[in-house]
RNA sequence: GGUCCGGUAGCUCAGCUGGAUAGAGCAUCAGCCUUCUAAGCUGAGGGUCAUUGGUUCGAAUCCAAUCCGGAUCACCA
């Protein structure tokens, strides 16, 4: 039980016996006390005195007398400002919590709970590479699967590869159009960026057919569909459903290539998954849904043919489900595949990690699966993350302002490496050593730097500042992590000394380990909120305190052999919280650096 | 126009289930490396929490309106 919670049964066990009166824990606040006044933990009269009838006074002192005599082990004194009664939670405690936890590395994990979440992300198309804002979606993706494990969760993290469509067969044609059998290999580049090449080479192709049909008086509108490089991809995407041999063997070729690409960019980002679905086999999935919904009178049919959903009611408008040609369209697949999933995995909850954008989307797929009363509607949670901007503004295709994933990961490492040489602390490691860690902390900057931003908001990318290694970074919390396995590397703390301490804890000491109690209670708020920047913001805290007490107070030359024991076990204990933190952020961290 | 999201220090962001004098980092300025890693530590300056009104003992936080910015309202995915 968390020292929060543990104060809240407290106090409404006394307010039970005192005044024979019952609250709930939201009754009442508990919150850290403000560094200004004497006291660990603060509990807020206020909401509790009219009920009581009670002044602040009366209320604070019967409180604090009682909790002080009934838990001596706990509180150790109390003192009352205005409305606020503030406790000195005993050292005793906190060394509990120290000896307690120090070594274990499942510190603050939960076990098994016996519920399923499925965790969609990544979700690329399969024309071009990876960029930014893919970055900040399989960041996202993979921490809170990672936070949700932790909390106990069975977690499925699945992506679907949107693997067909008009903007697949774009690249296909510029392909085929001027590739002259190019391949990867013959043009030296890697899978995705080579297939990316040619999506952008039917966008200014394009552009230039549109412009000429315009000069011959054409309309804008018009021209952009006449184009004949247009027309030879919408007839590909014919071609491709009718599943012509050629076409075909085109597609899976060029897929497969940008596979190889997309292998190498997951492998360096850590991203991976349980179940990958292809979009080329679950674009027809949901088509019998519409016959269910025509029947249950949820969707209706127009004149012309086509199936719709009247959401006008809900307060949204209505909806297509099924073209008048009888084709598909995205929300009538994405309900088909949340059905299956549901199949596949029972799942109590199901997040969809997808830019917000798409909002209003997920809006519709969910009201729609309510109305058809499908199992799999009430699990449905978007978990919405605002766009990536540049300084400059949104990045543009058109403009070339797109940051290249694996450019941006190049450029970090890339500075990470001149940093490191010019600190110039590592210069016994080996190559390998080295390439690792330029990795770590090149790669840990760009995460660290995309995940402490709370997901819903969007965010302004600067690669000056998140290249910087000081301050609120990655390199922070990995460099605090290295300092303490420093020491440790010197002198490890020793099970077998007394756990019994007299010496009182000194500031840092204490404030270190109430950061500490509070690492399960972080994440069951990460989990709870779908939130890695809580992990990482609590991290960020953690290493800080860390470093002031390090910088602060002599480890391996203390004042006694209680508190060089007491400090060696801080330093295990933050080292591995740390880590432990990190880790569920998908950010590594050196032993040395 | 409808719906949704945001507006906090020069910049990037915390704080938003109401609580004490609104916090970090960057940038600026001043100190600290014969002592466990200075990618660090200590301190200073910097705020009309968009605006106005309301609820409350108490509002950056809740409610309403207004202003500004963004997303979305496709037989695209």
């Amino acid at each position: 039980m968390s020292i929060t919670t543990t104060i809240q049964s407290a106090v409404i066990a006394a307010i039970e016996k005192i005044y024979q009166h019952s609250f709930n824990e939201k009754d009442f606040q508990v919150n850290q006390t403000k560094p200004e006044f004497e006291g660990d933990y603060t509990v807020v009269l206020f909401s509790l005195l009219k009920p009581l009838q009670q002044s602040p006074n009366a209320l604070g002192t019967a409180l604090g007398t009682w909790l002080t005599e009934q838990y001596p082990a706990v509180f150790s004194g109390f003192n009352i400002i205005k409305g606020f009664l503030n406790f000195t939670i005993s050292d005793a405690f906190w060394y509990g919590v120290l000896n307690e936890n120090y070594q274990n590395k499942d510190y603050g994990r939960k076990p098994d709970n016996g519920t399923t979440i499925v965790v969609e992300y990544s979700s690329p198309n399969t024309n071009k590479p990876l960029h930014l804002g893919h970055l900040r979606n399989n960041f996202l993706g993979w921490s809170i699967s990672e936070i949700l494990k932790a909390e106990g969760y069975r977690v499925v993290k699945t992506c679907i590869a949107n693997d067909r469509g008009i903007h697949i067969c774009k690249s296909m044609v510029a392909w085929q159009k001027f590739a002259n059998g190019a391949t990867p290999q013959s043009a030296g580049l890697k899978g995705d960026h080579f297939v990316g090449d040619y999506y952008v080479l039917f966008g200014s192709t394009h552009k230039k057919e549109t412009e000429a049909l315009m000069a011959e008086g054409m309309s804008r509108e018009l021209a952009e569909k006449e184009a004949p490089i247009m027309k030879a991809a919408q007839q590909m995407l014919v071609d491709w459903e009718a599943g012509k041999p050629e076409v075909i063997r085109l597609w899976k070729m060029m897929n497969a290539w940008v596979y190889e690409g997309f292998d190498v960019t997951y492998k360096r980002i850590g991203s991976d998954f349980d179940k990958t679905y292809y979009e080329s086999d679950t674009y027809l999935l949901g088509k019998q849904l519409v016959e269910e919904g025509l029947q249950k009178g949820v969707f209706f049919r127009k004149e012309d043919n086509s199936v719709w959903v009247d959401l006008t009611a809900d307060g949204l408008d209505e909806k297509i489900v099924q073209r008048k040609d009888g084709t598909a369209v995205y929300i009538t697949q994405d309900i088909g595949l949340a059905v299956e999933k549901y199949k596949a995995y029972h799942y109590q909850q199901s997040i969809y990690v997808v830019g917000d954008e798409q909002n209003y989307h997920f809006q519709v797929l969910q009201l729609i699966c309510r109305k058809l009363q499908l199992p799999s509607s009430e699990g449905i949670y978007h978990l919405s993350y605002g766009m990536v901007e540049l300084p400059s503004g949104r990045m543009k295709t058109r403009e070339g302002t797109v940051v290249d994933a694996d450019d941006i990961m190049d450029e970090m490492t890339k500075v990470a490496a001149q940093k490191t040489e010019e600190l110039g602390k590592v210069k016994d490691f080996t190559p390998e050593e080295l390439h690792r860690l330029y990795d770590i902390i090149g790669l840990g900057a760009l995460k660290f730097f995309i995940l402490r931003v709370d997901p819903k908001k969007r965010m302004i990318f600067n690669p000056e500042e998140s290249i910087d290694f000081h301050g609120f970074t990655a390199s922070f919390v990995q460099f605090s992590h290295a300092r303490a396995k420093a020491i440790l590397r010197h002198q490890k703390p020793d099970p077998e000394f007394p756990t019994e301490q007299t010496e009182p804890l000194l500031p840092l000491e204490k404030e270190l380990l109430i950061l500490l109690e509070k690492y399960p209670a972080i994440i069951q708020q990460a989990a709870a909120e779908h939130n890695p920047s809580v992990i990482v913001i609590y991290c960020y805290e953690l290493a800080k305190t860390f470093n002031s007490f390090v910088t602060e107070h002599r480890v391996l030359q203390a004042e006694s052999e209680n508190k060089k024991q007491l400090r060696l076990r801080l330093c295990r204990f933050s080292s591995l919280v740390i880590a432990s933190g990190m880790g569920l952020t998908g950010i590594a961290v050196p032993e040395r650096m």
